[in-house]
DNA sequence: CCTGTTTACTCAAACGATTTACTATATCGT
DNA sequence: ACGATATAGTAAATCGTTTGAGTAAACAGG
């Protein structure tokens, strides 16, 4: 009687606490030791019998039990947790799957990430790195919405770490990047293969690895083609649909034009189009166009739909947490510096040249 | 002696533990009850004098010491850590300013956020749910990348909740949305202004709120202006590009075409002018169209560009956040549903009509 | 009956903070 | 000189788990 009301003195008064595991084990008339080998699978390496098994999994039932994280996560000395830092990425369109392809891969492994946008301002990204490890993240992920170079915060070199569509001087660091070259290779030889000769490209303005590979598969495809590069074919411009409209009409206005165009980007690419259009040009009639980046929208809008090169931007980063994991279990390498193809997404602005000598040759 | 090499075997032997708050506490030679009272800011009501303080965070610097927030997570019954589900918003390009816009808020409340882009799976989220409780988390962001009705899972009812972008029956939930209506009530009545009277509507066809709502806008601004509403100029759709070049075509062909559209969205809007080029007509000139969503890449590639209706994605995950922390902490209500403005984006795409027999009279 | 092994658990010490209650010394008014 | 008050701390309990070491009971073998 005075245990009853006690009790629900208790039960009223109470803030009521969330169930734990002594609660669980109270029920089930076990120890919270056993509560505890049974939850984590342990309980066959420890001869806990079927019929204790499913008691103490009713009484979790009962009560409705749920672990608390940070309580194991103390005791066992993990977290489960990794720590994404990215300057921009939340806001840039296209660089969305990167943290998809992240959180995939995370998420396999039972991890969860915690991610922070941090606007590519130091002091926040100070902050930001400081807070995760106090929460005792695991390992970082360090994402650029563009590959780029970047400069490490040292905390860093604690604790395992990978560069994500960026680099970095100090090739301690893992990193995984677009394979740019290889990409620009595989736009270049589709027109080539067209029977283009003669092809302009229309570089950035900005000082980018991405600026660099990209021109620098180019002319690899040209050459493997038996094909000089014309230093004069390229057009320089910011990598907006204002800078590939500038470009494009210097090289359409050359006394004799290049028939395709290989564009840093697929925004510069729609600028060409635009160029192309005001000379009462159609594509690919008269000028194929190649782009890089496959921005869903761009691709929407041209008309013909553009021919362009993916970036594998969920697969870095997948590929990117799955390094970190192995890193972290001590079974993976850091250090090595991976890059993932970028795959040619074929569609309608690119077509044999108008005055095709070539197809007399080879077709 | 012995002491000194027990020291060194336990220095090389360890796997180095981080420094806690006992080191600190053993540098600074006072107790671990001092070094967590200065580190929290208690030391001044304390009675602890500075000198004291300034020994203890030469410690604290000392042994580079960073405070394990999960232990003080479980101590104090906090994690400061709130949960954010969403469907599809990291993959989908406009709606990234929400998750800005929730962790800015929540950055400025020392609070971090975690995410899981469940990809519109049930037991995708069911599990996510799971383990951000599991957690700790102190309340739940849901987040859908459009605004809609959803179905949301029981377990949300246990803690705060604040629903992003979406809407459900239980109505003890706080909502935060776009004001779809007065959204396109501004677009209206800025073709309105312009002089137009007969204005064609493209809608989707979809069933979701931001479709009806946006109607509806459309249609109280035509009555304040005592314009009749005909629902001949309105044509529906997939709201894609293909969707809006087809509804445009049917309306641009009517007896008597309307001189300005207002669209569901910017994709359709991009269709429509597709539309009206192929009938050689010019926008502004022989057709005014107005937007909904301000996608980036649709104003940069319409010629000219588009005038549209901005949806506040940023403001609304700051306050749903805000929101959230204010149930939090038992300042805030819940159960409230908050609207917030879209304010029109006007650019090029709107003129006066061709032919336009109110300019005689308004003008 | 005694010893050794297996079975089925339990005990209690961590993990690293926070916080309440307590103590020891110094200072002050009377 | 005495009690009261202020000063400057500390000890120990606590949060909810995990886990290595331990143990009681049952059973087998001799």
């Amino acid at each position: 009687m005075k245990d009853n009301m006690k009790d629900n003195m208790k039960d009223s008064t109470k803030p009521r606490r969330p169930p734990n595991a002594r609660d669980v084990a109270g029920l089930a008339e076990v120890s919270v030791s056993t509560v505890s080998l049974v939850l984590n699978g342990k309980a066959a390496l420890r001869g806990i019998p079927e019929a204790t098994i499913q008691r103490v999994m009713e009484a979790v039932e009962r009560v409705g039990y749920r672990p608390n994280a940070m309580a194991a996560g103390l005791r066992r000395q993990t977290s489960d947790t990794i720590g994404f830092i990215s300057d921009l990425i939340a806001t840039t369109p296209h660089a969305g799957p990167m943290i998809q392809g992240a959180q995939d891969a995370a998420w396999e492994a039972e991890k969860i990430l915690i991610i922070v946008n941090t606007g590519d301002d130091r002091s926040v990204q100070d902050r930001a790195i400081e807070m995760m490890l106090q929460r005792q993240v695991e390992g970082f992920v360090y994402a650029t919405m563009y590959h780029r170079f970047v400069e490490l915060p040292a905390v860093l070199r604690e604790i395992p770490s990978v560069l994500l569509d960026c680099r970095s001087e100090d090739t301690t660091f893992t990193s995984v990047t677009p394979d740019e070259q290889s990409g620009a290779v595989a736009a270049t030889e589709h027109l080539l293969s067209a029977g283009h000769r003669r092809i302009g490209y229309l570089q950035t303005n900005a000082r980018i690895p991405a600026a660099m590979e990209r021109l620098e598969g180019f002319k690899m495809a040209l050459q493997s083609r038996g094909v000089d590069f014309d230093p004069h074919l390229v057009a320089t411009g910011i990598d907006e649909f204002s800078g590939g409209f500038e470009a494009a009409s210097s090289l359409l206005d050359l006394p004799t034009p290049p028939s395709a165009l290989v564009c840093f980007n697929d925004r510069m690419a729609a600028g060409a189009f635009r160029a192309a259009h005001r000379r009462g040009m159609v594509i690919p009639r008269d000028l194929s166009v190649a782009g890089f980046d496959n921005e869903e929208l761009v691709s929407l809008f041209t008309d013909p739909a553009l021919t362009t090169v993916q970036l594998p931007h969920y697969e870095m980063g997948y590929w990117a947490v799955t390094n970190l994991l192995g890193q972290i279990a001590g079974t993976g390498a850091a250090g090595i510096r991976h890059r993932i193809a970028c795959p040619l997404v074929a569609r309608d602005s690119v077509g044999p040249p108008k005055d095709d000598p070539s197809s007399r040759d080879e077709n």
